[in-house]
RNA sequence: GGCAGAUUACCCGAGUGGCCAAAGGGGGCUGACUGUAAAUCAGCUGGCAACGCCUUCACUGGUUCGAAUCCAGUAUCUGCCA
């Protein structure tokens, strides 16, 4: 049992953890308020320093006084770096899940057919081609940084390269070594942003562990990365969902015990129970908004589509016991009514319910750590959620 | 009353002799979504005992080896002239 609890200070509040944070990636959770977010629980929402720097420009950011301000949040607040968009604008996100099962042989640097690659990586930093208008932009572990204090989050990340499972083991060792030179960087036009913003409060900066799914690689990421002066990290990467848990166990062991590691983009509720279980401490995911959006909605029974003609005369709420605005307040059939209408209210009420429901989830993990009953409630989430639902994904075997 | 035109699947709408169970939208149904190019994307959408059969393009009859497509009549609708 690597699981543990603890309280992440920033000058904007603490955190405690284990975490959810809600991702709000253009300094906005998807269709909620910052009253809203703070209702459901949420105690820190994280932006995208390469969604902001394109618009409004983070400059915007700057002036109008840091995140935060800009989008009244007054809770902690995170950057993610841009590195995720080396490889979604990359090779493409979408099409590299499905091409895992096509082509494992081709060049490391194939785009997938009918994509145009929107982001070229080179030791120095990356171009990207902006998915709004295709003008052309230049990121680099400075620039990412510079970006990051102008948008000015409490804690950001250092800029990194995302491979895909498709890269060779070659291309994840070459990758690895730029992610490595690249982290030196950040933490160098870090603290000389730091020192020329004098009398400003602390920003954290947290160095992000790639490696794929090779232990040796994620074993040296950790020993080389946590002997920088990071003051937490991420872990991040290409991971299969089956060795989840393994991957955030060998970085937990290798990594500084005083400091805090975020696994980056989980958040289904049994992959925050094995990665909790492991060692992380705090998470940020998409997926409770997004999925919101498409209508389907998180229960302790799994995930369900609400689309579904069956919920047109369901008038019962969501979770039966659920505490959220949403489930105290409407009925299925209501909301399935405003999705089917494209009325906007149903992203809303979903997206109070799926970030409600997972930052609830992570919080009790919490408490069960703190009263010793971790196991007990990882049992019986795990059965719950798979017993009426029982291969909701086609995972796990 | 006269002249001209229209009628296609749940809706809109292509198709004017065989490659047509019939393009394309919409709607509907199902599924996917894990550091957000995502209010997105994919599949299905006449019936069936289903690599084949049956019933459909307003209705009735006809021409033809073969008709959603051509002809005649009927019905309804739309313009223009009275």
């Amino acid at each position: 049992m690597l699981g543990r609890t603890g309280v992440i200070n920033t000058p904007h509040g603490q955190i405690k953890t284990p975490a959810f944070i809600a991702v709000g990636t253009k300094a906005t959770v998807k269709a909620l308020t910052p009253v809203q977010v703070e209702q459901l629980g949420a105690q820190a929402v994280l932006a995208n320093a390469y969604h902001l720097y394109l618009q409004p420009g983070s400059d915007i950011l700057d002036e109008a006084g840091g995140l935060g301000k800009f989008m009244s949040w007054e809770g902690p607040t995170f950057t993610d770096s841009g590195g995720f968009q080396v490889m979604s604008l990359g090779s493409g996100f979408k099409k590299v899940i499905d091409m895992k099962s096509v082509d494992q042989s081709g060049p490391d640097d194939a785009v997938a057919p009918g994509k145009e690659r929107l982001a070229n990586v080179d030791d120095d930093g990356v171009w990207f081609k902006s998915h709004l208008d295709g003008s052309k932009h230049r990121f680099s572990p400075e620039i990412s940084m510079n970006v990051q204090h102008q948008i000015g989050a409490d804690i950001m990340f250092a800029f990194d390269e995302l491979t895909t499972l498709q890269n060779s083991r070659g291309y994840q060792v070459e990758s690895l070594e730029r992610t490595r030179l690249w982290a030196q960087r950040c933490i160098a036009e870090h603290f000389a942003l730091t020192d020329s913003r004098a009398g400003k409060e602390y920003q954290a900066l947290f160095g992000v562990i790639q490696g794929a799914q090779y232990e040796d690689l994620r074993r040296k990421a950790c020993q080389d990365l946590g002997a920088m002066a990071f003051d937490g990290f991420g872990i991040g990467g290409a991971l299969e969902k089956e060795n989840l848990g393994t991957i955030v166990g060998w970085c937990s062991e290798e990594l500084p015990e005083n400091k805090p590691r975020h696994l980056l983009g989980i958040s289904e509720p049994d992959d925050i129970f094995t990665a909790i279980e492991n060692g992380a401490d705090t998470f940020d995911c998409v997926s409770p908004t997004r999925v919101a959006r498409n209508s389907a909605f998180y229960t302790p029974h799994g995930r369900f589509n609400l689309s579904g003609a069956r919920y047109k005369r369901d008038f019962t709420p969501l979770v039966e016991d659920c505490s959220c605005y949403t489930c105290q307040n409407f009925t299925r059939a209501y909301i399935h009514h405003l999705h089917k209408s494209k009325e906007l209210l149903s992203h809303t009420l979903i997206s109070i319910h799926n970030e409600h429901f997972t930052v609830s989830l992570v919080d009790a993990a919490r408490n069960a750590i703190e009263d010793g009953s971790f196991f007990e409630l990882k049992a019986k989430v795990m059965s719950e959620y798979y017993a009426g639902n029982p291969d909701p994904q086609g995972l796990p075997a």
